[in-house]
Formats: structure tokens, sequence, C-alpha cells
DNA sequence: CATTCCTTACGTGAAACACGTAAATCCGTT
DNA sequence: AACGGATTTACGTGTTTCACGTAAGGAATG
């Protein structure tokens, strides 16, 4: 018997994938969520062994939410479902603790395979996944380089983090306050920003923003 | 008997929701897509009263997809799902031609009364979204300004003309060269359009000039 | 003719930018 | 285990932009 977790902000989509799992004998869904902050308490007071979680975006929330998880509760499998298929998702969630990853044509089987495989303890990307990583990694070693002239993945976490606060009006007094850093740290990961993505002022610094869903207008 | 098509580009959810619709005697799910060329097909072929469609966002692309089918299936309600609350997509969307809007906290009840009321022949919008559309009505009507908060309108041209080439990355200095005026004249405009506008940072300053198409991103 | 808006422009102090430097740390590779 | 590279933190210095106020000449409007 395994027991799952699902989570999803969008409460239709949490009961589908709920939905989903009924009717397999040796899976019990014994927690379904759709806020954040009830999923951490939660997860931390009982013993579940996969957590499937839909995102619909690598912003640092939602790898912060996996990063927060994989501390509070190492033994959680966590199994990310989302519709995004790009190498820099995968490898961030990856990276951030999440033990599988369901692209955009996963579909039923393949979410249950996906639990299966966590729950053996392995890891799982679903095919299309395993496909975009290959080939990327042999055109990467044939070019040497990729095909971006210099994409958001290029920009750490922090980078990332950094220019969404500036992008939703923050002043870089109240992101230093917010993130315990002084102003001139601010200032210099701008700098790095600029610098890594060959901007030549601000103004550029928003388009960019916007173009790669960072904020929204 | 209510027959149903649904569509979503994640296969996942697709399934999802096609399991929520499941055991409802007068339902009947007739075509379940996760393509957009072969969705717009197919519901010309076949006769369904309502299309589930959920969309991640309001690009292009799927208001384009909504007004094809409006336009190619006359007869066919167009119930939108989606995770995002604003009033700017749920209009567009309705603009487009939607029928029905359901929001972030809408559940597996209120689809199934979206779809009967579809059916029925009435609009449809969940509790989320109405009370957003009042709020902002009433708040509104309260101000007695329109729902803009200030608008291009307000600019004079050559305001617009500063925020436009300030906008396409030109510096105060370039931008008084270009125009033979002195860098503390174009401030100025600056000046005045935030004063205008009410806006407390540059940044906001750009995004009203991308919202407004004074500037491309 | 008074009023209002537009355009021009300056003063001043605060904030942000540009560019360089640099140390501690983390991470992958060898 | 050691090396090289990226990350995060931070400062120095000089320039530019911002925020807020003031202001004068001109066009438009009632």
């Amino acid at each position: 018997m395994i027991d799952i977790a699902v989570f999803d902000e969008h409460k239709l989509m949490l009961e589908g994938l709920v939905s989903l799992l009924g009717g397999v004998s040796d899976l019990r869904t014994v927690l379904i969520c759709d806020d954040r902050g009830v999923l951490v308490q939660k997860l931390k007071a009982m013993q579940v062994h996969v957590l499937i979680m839909n995102i619909r975006d690598i912003s640092v929330r939602n790898l912060n939410l996996i990063i927060q998880l994989t501390i509070s509760s190492p033994k959680l499998k966590i199994l990310i479902v989302s519709m995004i298929d790009s190498e820099e998702t995968v490898l961030k969630t990856i990276k951030a603790g999440a033990k599988g990853y369901l692209g955009a044509d996963s579909d039923r089987n393949d979410l249950l395979e996906a639990i299966y495989t966590l729950r053996s303890g392995h890891d799982y990307l679903s095919k299309s996944i395993t496909h975009l990583l290959l080939n990327r990694y042999i055109s990467g070693m044939q070019t040497g380089e990729s095909d971006q002239p210099a994409g958001i993945g290029s920009l750490s976490l922090r980078q990332v983090e950094i220019l969404k606060m500036w992008g939703e009006s923050y002043t870089n007094q109240e992101i230093a306050e917010r993130l315990f850093i002084s102003v001139r740290t601010v200032e210099s990961h701008k700098n790095h920003i600029m610098q890594k993505l060959n901007l030549k002022s601000t103004v550029d610094m928003i388009k960019f923003a916007i173009k790669n869903n960072i904020i929204e207008i």
C-alpha cells in the first residue's frame, strides 16, 4: 500500500488528479491539498510516501516549496507534474529535491508507473523529458553551445528572485530589507544579470523579465 | 443528454477533467482532445453542446482558438477553466466568445453547474469571478471613474514621445539630444507622466507603456 | 481676460546605475 | 583531495536618474 498526497493550487485539477488515482487497489490518497502552507504542515505530521505536485511555472515560490518539503520531509518522494517540458524546469526541480517529473504528454499510466518507480526508490522522468535531455546533451556536445542568445536558464535562482522583485516595483532598498542583504548586493545582482544577458539598460531588463514570464504586466 | 468535449494540452489534466465527468448520467463525453488543430476539425464535424477548455494563460494563441471555435462552431458553448482569476482574462475570453468561466477555486460541483447552465442557454461565471467583477464595478462607480486608472489619452503628444523613446532604451541624455531639449526637460516630462498616471516607479511606467502599445516587447 | 494645460527648465537631495574589485562558498570535474 | 568556475555577498567612485518643488512663456478655451 502506497500513501499518496496530491497538491495543486487549482481545485478542479486537484480533484481531477485525485480522481485518476481512484480505483487502484494499492494506492491510498491520504492528503488532498490546495494550499501551500497547509501542505507543508500536514506533511510534516504524517507519513506519506509520494507527493504528486502540479506546478505551472518554475517560479522561486514553487522551487522554494520543493526545497522546503525536501528538508522538512526527507523521506517523501516528490513527483512533479507539469505542462512545461523544458530542460531548465526539469533540472531545477530535480535540483530542488524532486524525484520525478511528468511532462506534458504523460498520461494516467505514466503517472501510476512513476508512483511505483518512486516508491521503489528510483527516480522517474517521463519519456519526452528523457528524450529532451538526451537530445540537448547530444546537440550540446556537437555545437558546444545552446541556441538561445542567453536565456532565463543562465540566471541563478537568486538572480531571478531579485529580478522578479524589482520587476514588481520594489526599490533596491525594499528588496535588500526583505532578503536581509545589503543594497549594494542587490545592485551587484542586477549588474550581474545585465552582464549575463548582455542588456544595456534597466528597461531591457524589464522587457526580458516580461518575455520570460518572470513578471506580469 | 448533454454532449461534452474536453480540451487540455496537458494530457494528465485532460484525463483528470474527463474523469470528473464520469458517472454523471446525463453527460456524455464525446470528444477528448489535447491538440488544438484536431479540436477545431473534430468540432466542425460533430454536434457538441459544451466544450470544456482549460487554459493556462491568455496568450493570443488561446484567444484565437476561442475566436476560431466561436466562428466555426456557433452553437457550441465554450466553458473556460483556468487558474487565472483576473478581470482582464475573464473579459478577454468572454469577448472572444466563451460563455462560461471557472476560476481557481471552482470545484467539481461548480463544473457540473456550469455545464447545465451553459446548456440551458445562460452564461456562467464562478463566484470568485462574479465577486471580482462586481467589486471592480462598484469601486469604479464610487470613485466616479471608469475602470481605467488613467489612460494614455491623458498624456500629451510630447509626453508619449518621451515615454516611447525611453521605453526603447534611450537614456535621458540621448532623448534630450534627439529632441533638442535639455536633460532636465526630459526629466520633467517623465515626472509629469508619473504624476498623471499615478505611477510609483519607472518599472510601472514601462509596464504602462507596454500595456498601451506605446512600446513593443 | 482668467484659467488650464503644455513645454520648457532649474535646484536639491536621494536613489539607482556603471564598472571595477574582491572574498567566502558552493559545485562539478579531474 | 585539489582545481576552476559560478554564486552570493559587498564596497568604492563617479555618473545618471528620480522625486519633489518651483517657475515662466505660450496655446487653447471658456
